[in-house]
DNA sequence: GCGGATCAC
DNA sequence: TATGGTGATCCGC
C-alpha cells in the first residue's frame, strides 16, 4: 500500500545516510551522479500523473539530454555542495550522539505538549486545486487535444496534461527535454486573458460556499465550509461532492479537493486523488497522526528537495520518522526548523482562512533572462530597460524603495546580488537605474568580461504613497484609485500572488495591469506627473555620485559619462565603500588585490572545507511557517 | 544589514 | 542549439 513511495528518492540519499563511516568513501562519485538525476527530476516530482511513470527511465533522459550544458554544470556544482553539507550535518549528529541529549529531549516534548493544546479540530478547511488548469482550458477551445499528449508554454511548460505526464512530461520543464521524453507533445502558446476568465467563473462558484475564501494562487483556493456545512446539513465530504460538481458545470473543468481540520493537512490531502479526486482526513487526532506517520516528508508544503535530502540524510524520510530525531532537530536544523518539523509531526496547521487582501507585500520587483550579454554598454542598457519596467511596478502597486536590489545571473547560471539604501525612498526610472548602475558597474569590475543571462531590480523596505488617500507629499489622492487595488485583490484577482498550476507570467501581471491602468483616470495621472517632476527636482538637489561624492549634472547622458569617469579610476574596493555601507574591508581588500580567475573559484568554492570551523558551528536551515499567513502559530 | 539559498506558485 | 518570474523567509556573517 503506502501510497506515497513511488515518489522516494531512488536512492542517492539513502546511499549516503546508511554509511557509518564518519568521511567520503570511493564510491562517492556514483552517488553524487544519482543524487544530480535525482535533482534533475525538477522541484515538481510530487505533482500528480507521476505515479504510474518509470523515473527511472526519465531521469535517464534528463540526465543526458542535459548532460554538458551550462545549466546541467551549475546544477552538478548546487548538489555536490549540497551533499558536502549533508555530511557535516552528519558528522555533527554524530558528534550529538556523543552526548546526552536528554534536556533537548525534554525540551521537545515540552513543545509537543503545547501544540497538544492549542490543537484545533472543529474547523472544516479545504484547500481546491483545479487540475492541470492552463491546459484543461485549452481543451475547452480544442477536445480533440484531449485525447494527445499536450504541454502549455514554449521554452519551458507551464502545465500539461496527464496524458504528457504519462511519459514523464512535468511544469518546469524545458521544452526540449520534454520533446525528448513524448515526441509528440503538442505545445500551445500561453493565452492568459483566456485563463483568467475561466477563473473568475471558479471563483464565483468558491464564493457560494464560503464568501471569505482565499485564493492562494489563481488554480488554488483555501475554503472554511464549517458553516456551510452547518447551515445545509451536509457532510464535508457531500457539500465538496456538490461543489466539485458544481464547478464541473458550469466551469467545464474539473478540480481537486482536500478536506480536514486546516490548510496544511488539506492542501496535502488534495493532491491525494487527483485528477478529479477529493480526499478526507478525518479529524480526529488518532487518524491524523497515523496519516502523518506514514507520509513522505516531500508531501509537506514547504520541504522541497533540498530539505528533504537533509532530512533523509539523518534518517527521516516521513513525518512519523520525525519524533525519533525531535532531540536533534533544533541543534541541526536550527528553532524555526525544529518547531515547524514537531507542526509536520503532528499534523498542525492554520485553521483560519482569509481573503489574502490585507497581506502587507514586502518588495516589489522585476528580473528578465536573456541572450547572454557582456557588453558593458548592453548591460546598462538592459539596467535602464528593468529601472523603467521598475518603476511602473512601483507606480501601479503605489510603493517607493529605500533599498535598491539587483540581481544578476551569470552565463554560469551563478546567482548574485547587491543592494543599496539611496538616502531617500526611490520609485522613479532615473533613481532606480542611478543607484542601481554604481553596483553593475562594481560587479563588472569584480567579474571582468561578466556575461549576463538575467538582470532584475526589487525595492525592498518600501514605503506606500497612497496612505490614508493621502500620497507621498501630502497631497489628497483621487479617491477612486486609491480604493481601487485593495478591490482587485479581494475579488481574487490575485495579480501579486502565483498563478496557475507553477508559474506566474509576465504577461499574466500584464493583463490585469492593462485593467487597472485603464482605471486610472486623468486627474490621477496628472497628480503622478506633478509627483515625478517634484522628485526630480528634489533628486538633482540632493544627489551625490556615489563613487566620488560630487553633485551631478541633471541630465542622463552626463550622469552617465561622468559614473564611466569615476569608474575608470576608482578602484572597485573605493567604489564600494562609497556605495554601500562600511564593510568589513579585509575581505574586500583581498578580493580586490586577486588575480581575476582566482577570485572567481574562491567564491564557487567557499562553503567547502577552508570554512568548516566557522560552518560546523549550526547548520541552520528551514524556510517556511510564514506562508502569507500561518494562523495556528 | 548584506548576500546566499530555499521554497512556493 | 539556449532550463522562468515574483515574492518571501531564513541563516551565517
Amino acid at each position: 500500500m503506502t501510497p506515497d513511495r513511488e515518489n522516494e528518492p531512488p536512492n542517492p540519499p539513502q546511499a549516503v545516510s546508511d554509511r557509518p563511516q564518519p568521511s567520503r568513501t570511493p564510491s562517492d562519485g556514483d552517488d553524487a551522479q544519482k543524487s544530480l538525476k535525482y535533482h534533475l527530476l525538477g522541484p515538481s516530482l510530487t505533482k500528480a500523473g507521476q505515479d504510474a511513470v518509470d523515473q527511472q527511465n526519465v531521469s535517464e533522459v534528463i540526465y543526458n539530454a542535459s548532460k554538458g550544458s551550462k545549466f546541467f554544470n551549475n546544477e552538478e556544482v548546487k548538489d555536490k555542495n549540497l551533499t558536502e553539507k549533508i555530511n557535516r550535518i552528519l558528522s555533527r549528529k554524530r558528534q550529538l550522539e556523543k552526548l546526552d541529549l536528554s534536556h533537548e529531549r525534554r525540551k521537545a516534548d515540552d513543545y509537543i505538549a503545547e501544540l497538544e493544546m492549542g490543537r484545533d479540530l472543529s474547523q472544516v478547511v479545504i484547500h481546491i486545486d483545479c487540475d492541470a488548469f492552463y491546459a484543461a482550458v485549452e481543451e475547452l477551445d480544442r477536445p480533440e487535444l484531449k485525447d494527445v499528449p499536450m504541454a502549455v508554454g514554449k521554452g519551458v511548460l507551464t502545465t500539461c496534461n496527464y496524458h504528457a505526464r504519462k511519459f514523464g512530461c512535468r511544469s518546469g520543464m524545458a521544452g526540449f527535454v520534454a520533446m525528448r521524453l513524448c515526441p509528440q507533445l503538442i505545445c500551445l502558446p500561453l493565452n492568459f486573458s483566456k485563463y483568467s476568465a475561466k477563473a473568475e467563473e471558479v471563483r464565483s462558484v468558491l464564493a457560494d460556499y464560503d464568501a471569505r475564501f482565499e485564493s492562494a494562487s489563481v488554480d488554488e483556493a483555501y475554503l472554511n465550509l464549517t458553516q456551510y456545512c452547518q447551515d445545509h446539513d451536509l457532510s464535508p465530504e457531500d457539500a465538496v461532492y456538490q461543489l466539485r460538481a458544481e464547478v464541473h458545470e458550469k466551469c467545464k473543468i474539473t478540480v481537486s479537493a482536500g478536506i480536514a481540520a486546516n490548510a496544511k493537512l488539506a492542501k496535502i490531502a488534495s493532491n491525494q486523488n487527483k485528477p478529479n479526486g477529493q480526499f478526507r482526513i478525518a479529524s480526529d487526532r488518532q487518524t491524523i497522526m497515523e496519516f502523518m506517520r506514514s507520509l513522505p516528508t516531500r508531501k509537506v508544503n514547504g520541504i522541497g528537495r533540498v530539505f528533504e535530502r537533509e532530512l533523509d540524510g539523518i534518517g527521516i524520510k516521513t513525518c512519523g520518522d520525525i519524533y525519533a530525531h525531535r532531540a536533534y532537530l533544533s541543534q541541526l536544523f536550527g528553532q524555526k526548523a525544529f518547531q515547524f518539523l514537531m507542526q509536520c509531526y503532528l499534523g498542525l496547521g492554520r485553521t483560519k482562512v482569509q481573503p489574502a487582501e490585507d497581506h502587507e507585500r514586502k518588495s516589489v520587483g522585476t528580473e528578465s533572462t536573456f541572450r547572454e550579454l557582456s557588453a558593458p554598454d548592453d548591460l546598462r542598457e538592459k539596467l535602464r530597460h528593468i529601472a523603467e519596467e521598475l518603476e511602473g511596478d512601483l507606480k501601479r502597486t503605489e510603493y517607493k524603495g529605500r533599498t535598491l536590489c539587483l540581481k544578476v545571473k551569470l552565463h554560469s547560471y551563478e546567482v548574485l546580488t547587491r543592494q543599496t539604501a539611496p538616502p531617500f525612498a526611490i520609485h522613479l526610472a532615473d533613481d532606480l537605474y542611478k543607484y542601481g548602475l554604481p553596483m553593475l558597474e562594481r560587479l563588472m569590475k569584480e567579474i571582468p568580461n561578466m556575461k549576463l543571462r538575467l538582470m532584475g531590480l526589487r525595492a525592498t523596505h518600501i514605503v506606500s504613497t497612497k496612505k490614508a488617500g493621502i500620497d507621498f507629499f501630502g497631497r489628497h489622492k483621487a479617491t477612486a484609485s486609491s480604493s481601487k487595488p485593495p478591490a482587485a485583490l479581494q475579488t481574487g484577482k490575485g495579480t501579486d500572488d502565483g498563478e496557475w498550476e507553477v508559474w506566474p507570467e509576465a504577461e499574466f501581471e500584464e493583463a490585469a495591469r492593462q485593467e487597472r491602468d485603464d482605471e486610472m483616470n486623468e486627474l490621477e495621472k496628472l497628480s503622478q506627473e506633478q509627483e515625478k517632476e517634484a522628485v526630480s527636482g528634489i533628486n538633482e538637489e540632493q544627489w551625490v555620485c556615489p563613487i566620488c561624492s560630487l553633485s551631478q549634472p541633471p541630465d542622463d547622458a552626463s550622469f552617465n559619462s561622468h559614473i564611466d569617469f569615476c569608474l575608470s579610476r576608482q578602484t572597485i574596493k573605493e567604489a564600494v565603500k562609497s556605495t554601500a555601507p562600511p564593510e568589513s574591508p579585509k575581505p574586500q581588500a583581498t578580493l580586490a588585490t586577486r588575480p581575476p580567475p582566482a577570485k572567481r573559484k574562491a567564491k564557487r568554492g567557499r562553503p567547502k572545507n577552508e570554512t568548516v570551523s566557522v560552518d560546523q558551528g549550526r547548520e541552520k536551515r528551514r524556510a517556511f511557517f510564514q506562508m502569507p499567513s500561518t494562523g495556528s502559530d
